[in-house]
DNA sequence: TATGAATGAGAATTCATTCAT
DNA sequence: CATGAATGAATTCTCATTCAT
């Protein structure tokens, strides 16, 4: 199969080829890959994929990363555009952050999962790289928030953030039902649990931002 | 071994037996315990489980089950001491809510393993039960917050509910760590991340509910 | 396949049939066949053979058992019928002993894997239970021949029996040759190296205990 | 990293070089290193082990030839200066012996390996070089043996020898246990295995010795 | 109804060896 | 000659579930 990556550059592409690879699977079957499937889908070797990850945990936490990096990112626009009065903050605010969760349509799934990984054979060193990296976005995104909403305190700024990935986290897990449960939800006793998880969270985090701005 | 379990009062102790045992189980290691451990623990036999639960997942769902309703229990009595300021209301309930939810310390393992295991196995019959006691649940105690909140219109009780619960479980998702994993955190460049998961959630909902009465 | 041994005598029998598959396709293969092949050459199921033993390695070392037993059998009645005087105790010891451990094929290939085997994965109990079982063999037979050799003073009989033991041993890791080496042997210069392992072991038996016996 | 190595004496350096690293690791773990670590720990590359050994097992046999060979001086001087008496030269032999034996540390492991390895993957051509090498030191020792023993007739030299060895590898194996194994020996039921190699390993020799010289 | 013997799917990882550069 | 990227074979053991007794 694959010529040999010598440098840098194609090292990487590989690399990356492996993430796609397992991406791809993850969004067709919502299941962590097996490694042989990984490579295979890679057009590589089984024993080549730990030449680029040491475990599988490692690839799940990239994967993971990936879409982290791709949420601050996401972030960062929004804020920069972020009206200053607060009830225009808060519903622009709402509107855009869900939007771009939808835009990440592998991100809770992945994240939902990040605590039965993590917990089991994950070595610290990738652990911390993966903890450094959120909470550099965090930290980053807290104070822009605070430079456009002088409502917030110092620091304030990245514990709403916390909040708002928490109810975001908890809301798709609350909502997220299997498509044969999803049925049974017409029933009007369980009416109540029939909602959309993208306007529950638009309008919690509306919420959220309007208490935390006023 | 157990005597043959003749009437459904029998029954329904070694039903419950089993579940004690399960619980027992997951408190001491954190871990889902398989079949014949939580048989031996029960003082029954291995296909005696599948008498009283047609998979694990059933086992699971039941544990969850005992949680949830401890839980709302604890909503009733709760809300039924609620002040009638909004501001008043938002902090008990916040101190009283977090409270509770420290007293079930394996809920929310529990409920973060949730989204994984029903995806798999289980039938539609005892989910459905599930998702009926959690909706039963929720539209009582939702009722029970719109006649001690005026502010809140029909239906708003139970969505107030939900988006509680949501960032609980979240806040605990994103802040519970494996016991190594906590002391990086002492980095400051990760200090972001160091934060107690009861000090959080109570100022999270005392600031959702402020926002929600106001 | 199998119906369910549900009593001792069957289980015995199971254990059993484990173990003979296990001898079977070692004769054949001179090698430790994987779990899979016994189980499959019992006609049972894969996870059957771990109700059995714990382990790979525990089968291993009842096969090794079994074939020290017949040893030890051997040498009681090899022991019980040794002449009285000295030289005529050590040729028959000798051609008997010699004649015994070619009767059981198995014994010292397996014998020869034992030190790499017991240093991985045994745990303490079977491998305190195989030495117990050597060490009783070895004392009980270094009796017997203290009482037929008055020469041997008090614990030399099982000295010697080791010492003999380590020779056989020994000799049949020095001779043993795959086929194609065998034929290299011819060669003048490595004909020093082309000996019997049968003759070699009774010279050296004899030798060794007319040493011992004047 | 290393420059090519274009004359035969850079070669046969770098093949030294391989050979002593390998022989380092060994004697730190106790177990065969990975290849990659042979190359590592002699600076060079992995695919460079390759040029000058073709395969692992070549590099276990060059590794057991250097003990041999170490063996085979020990000898020589031992037996140069061996008392003309058969008892003299017994206990003198196994004296001396012994100590040579145990500054080998190597030397008793590496071969207990051997029968395994040797059966697997070894071409003809190392194989026949390593066993030259046995012969050629067996012959000549067996000689200068029969010139200082001349109740040895011709060619018993070298059988005297073989038995020699083999009682030493044999003895090694059955006294070498793990450590954790060595502490259960205490007990009085096993006591009669708890012996120390070097002990037995001179006795045994002299007892040998002195047969075949009286 | 209770038991527990039997089942068998399922997957991560290492490492000797090759060969393109 | 040296390198190191790629390869892929090979195997153990756990545990939910079934079903004969």
């Amino acid at each position: 199969m694959g010529r040999n990556a010598m440098n840098d550059t194609d090292k990487a592409l590989r690399r990356r080829a492996f993430l796609d690879a397992a991406h791809r699977l993850y969004r067709e079957r919502r299941e962590l890959p097996a490694v042989a499937e990984i490579a295979v889908s890679a057009g590589l070797a089984k024993g080549t994929v730990y030449r680029y990850f040491r475990s599988k945990e490692e690839i799940f936490v990239a994967l993971l990363e990936d879409d982290f990096e791709a949420l601050f990112r996401a972030l960062e626009s929004i804020l920069a555009a972020l009206p200053t009065d607060a009830t225009g903050a808060a519903v622009q605010f709402a509107r855009r952050y869900t939007r771009a969760v939808l835009d990440l349509p592998d991100l809770l799934p992945l994240a939902s999962l990040a605590n039965g990984v993590l917990e089991q054979n994950l070595p610290l060193e990738p652990m911390r790289h993966f903890k450094a990296g959120l909470a550099g976005g965090l930290t980053q995104a807290g104070k822009r928030i605070e430079q456009h909403c002088p409502q917030l305190s110092r620091g304030h700024g990245a514990t709403l953030l916390l909040q708002t990935y928490a109810l975001t986290l908890g809301l798709w897990q609350a909502l997220d039902y299997p498509p044969q449960l999803r049925e049974l939800l017409r029933d009007p006793q369980l009416r109540i649990l029939d909602r959309r998880f993208s306007t529950e969270l638009e309008s919690a985090v509306r919420r959220l931002w309007q208490g935390a701005l006023t």
